[in-house]
DNA sequence: TTATATAGGACTAATTTGGTCCAATTACTC
DNA sequence: GAGTAATTGGACCAAATTAGTCCTATATAA
């Protein structure tokens, strides 16, 4: 039940451009150097990601990458899936997922709430909140749920 | 983002123990048999369950595998963390995870915290609700988490 | 004693993932 | 218009993980 190792570090190369400032223009370059990701990796990364629209891109000199929206509109939740795809934790969430075992599952609705609240979870956490060192400032949405859940 | 399919597979296993009588004796055979998964790879699944305790087993004739709790108090946190240890999204949860990035991270506080709610979507469903077919009388504390985090 | 079951662990094949690199394109600047 | 600095697209390989199978040992009921 891990993110990929590729979606850990866009979290933290876009957190980074956060907290840099949320305006500015950054190349592939200089992300390498803030946070120590080896270069073709970044870059590779860094294209994905302007792929799905979340960064603008901009070829020559002076050129770079920069967010297309404020770090509180940007959730979690969009960047992992920008990176892989749909948020799911099993296969098949689908009623029919055409899988081998469809007929004897006995599962599959259940997958789907949890499915949803994990989605939930993940839409409620933005950037700007994953750059916040004081924890007090942070999250309370995310508290309330937990709390709420006893 | 998916659990690995062992565990998507001990899930339904253990589910269908639920359904077809929770107090039950299953042979690993038999539990192949309702699951359509082959057998090697049930048996598998139910020694690593065995092991960490989520299932009674007993060697000889007339053996097989039995829940040790009932099936309400069976969570699909407690199924997971069985299957493949602790839940969280990435390698480095902690303030101090040893890792090389540590000092540019930027992040790890706020994963905290969304490990934290997942693990709370996780532990509050049980496999007496995985097994319901019915929609409505089901996953009601996480309708609610989902409906309280707008 | 035999048959039926689990227990433990080794092993292989397949898949996925991480990481790197190269050639092409764009566009700014001199 | 040449040169340079940047992204773009895609191929490629290596490493790690996972799925799946199999074999031998052990326990126990009849």
């Amino acid at each position: 039940m891990r993110i990929n190792k590729l979606t850990d570090y866009s979290i933290v190369i876009l957190t980074n451009m956060v907290i840099n400032g949320d305006k500015k223009k950054y190349t592939a370059k200089e992300l390498s150097e803030i946070t120590d990701i080896p270069l073709p990796t970044v870059t590779r990364i860094l294209k994905m990601l302007s792929n799905k629209e979340l960064l603008d891109s901009q070829q020559g000199p002076q050129g770079g990458y920069s967010l297309t929206k404020s770090a509180e509109n940007i959730s979690v939740k969009e960047v992992i899936e920008a990176m892989e795809g749909p948020i799911a934790l099993t296969e098949c969430s689908d009623d029919d997922c055409g899988c081998a075992y469809e007929t004897s599952c006995a599962v599959g609705k259940p997958w789907q709430k949890i499915n949803k609240a994990i989605n939930d979870v993940l839409q409620n956490i933005n950037l700007a909140e994953m750059g916040m060192k004081d924890e007090s400032q942070q999250l309370l949405k995310l508290t309330n749920i937990k709390e709420m859940s006893f």
